[in-house]
RNA sequence: CGCGGGGUGGAGCAGUUCGGUAGCUCGCCGGGCUCAUAACCCGGAGGUCGUAGGUUCAAAUCCUGCCCCCGCAA
């Protein structure tokens, strides 16, 4: 079966890696055009289109598929459509490129979670359980009939970054399997439930606003913004001025927030207990900083940070 | 030339404005106290202050070039 793969950066690499490697013949891959990255903003190509070249696969590269890119693919003559953090929604002459339509690896577990965050979001919401799910595409976003699942539970501490790096294993393994059991036409997709479809929330796309902590909110919830924004964009905040992003934090439980607590608990005020750097929150609550990053710094510790502090710090409250 | 911060013993920082060969909080090594310790006390090792050159009696500190790291923005 002639397969063609879209997406953009390094977990939708993975993906197409494994692809070859476990057989598929991956005759195209689509991916977004070469960007300029970083502070020198070098043009560079997506992960996707560099391990595509790698492996000798034609690679489209279009910032959205349009008339002119729906014929190119066409041309190859693919049968299925495999789709992974392409970056650009498809529309319906998009769709029609392939004889059995576009599946989609969506890294939660429909219709919870649809949209352009769901590893962030499901984090930040702090849901237990997440997974994979692995629709047909149709015009909605993230709206398809399933074809399959696959969940797994969210651990303690857990960040995006390492989630996502487990669910992109767990969609490989899963469309290792389903791929042969749709080239013979054995698998049947279920309809999304039209109710949860409308009342759940979507995962809307984040970005550095979303990402600043106000430290009004309670210690779970700041724990559960920063593990959900790290690696990207990063959880920050501000100290006269000056940004600091906060890259892990844990929030004590009610036990310890108690006998660490004093009476001047003012919002967003640091303080040192046998070598341990708290910040305090909304509710009374106390959070523990584990890393963060000044501006213009390296990664540290929060311990180290705080050893070469003169004299106490306040984190600015918020917006 | 997008804006900006920074490179000082293993870590995080101070010192640079007003030049005079290095300090703080830790870590490490040894010793002590203790039932014990991440606590405390005593002692010790470890730095060509990113790099090249310049000014000077004298430079981490002033001047110039270069390298590297990072935040923002894209």
């Amino acid at each position: 079966m002639r397969i063609v793969f879209a997406g953009t950066p390094a977990n939708a690499e993975a993906t197409l890696a494994a692809m070859v490697a476990g057989g598929l013949d991956v005759v195209a891959v689509l991916t977004r055009p070469d960007a300029p990255i970083g502070r020198k903003r070098i043009l560079t190509p997506s992960p996707v289109a560099l391990t595509a070249e790698r492996l000798g696969i034609p690679v489209i590269k279009a910032a959205k598929v349009d008339s002119g890119t729906v014929s190119t693919i066409k041309a190859f003559k693919p049968d299925l459509g495999v789709i992974v953090a392409y970056g650009a929604l498809l529309k319906p002459e998009a769709l029609e490129t392939t004889s059995l339509g576009w599946i989609n690896i969506h890294y939660s577990l429909l219709p919870a979670w649809r949209g352009a965050s769901p590893v962030q979001s499901s984090i930040w919401a702090g849901e237990r359980e997440t997974g994979i799910t692995i629709f047909q595409l149709d015009q909605g976003m993230d709206t398809g009939p399933v074809h399959m699942q696959i969940p797994t539970l969210i651990e303690p501490g857990e960040n995006s970054g390492s989630l996502l790096k487990r669910l992109t294993a767990l969609g490989i393994s899963g469309l290792l399997e389903l791929v042969p059991r749709i080239a013979a036409g054995l698998s049947a997709p279920v309809e999304q439930d039209p109710v949860l479809l409308k009342s759940l929330p979507t995962a809307r796309k984040l970005n550095r606003d979303l990402a600043r902590i106000n430290w009004n909110a309670s210690a779970r919830e700041i724990e559960c913004q920063v593990l959900a924004m790290n690696p990207e964009p990063m959880a920050w905040t501000t100290i006269g001025g000056d940004s600091i992003r906060i890259l892990d934090a844990r929030a004590l439980g009610a036990t310890s927030t108690e006998a660490l607590s004093q009476g001047d608990s003012m919002i967003g005020s640091v303080s040192i207990h046998s070598n341990k750097v708290f910040v305090h929150c909304g509710n009374q609550t106390l959070l523990k900083l584990l890393e963060l990053q000044p501006a213009g710094k390296n990664p540290m510790a929060a311990t180290d940070w705080a050893r070469g502090l003169n004299e106490s710090v306040i984190f600015d409250g918020s917006k």
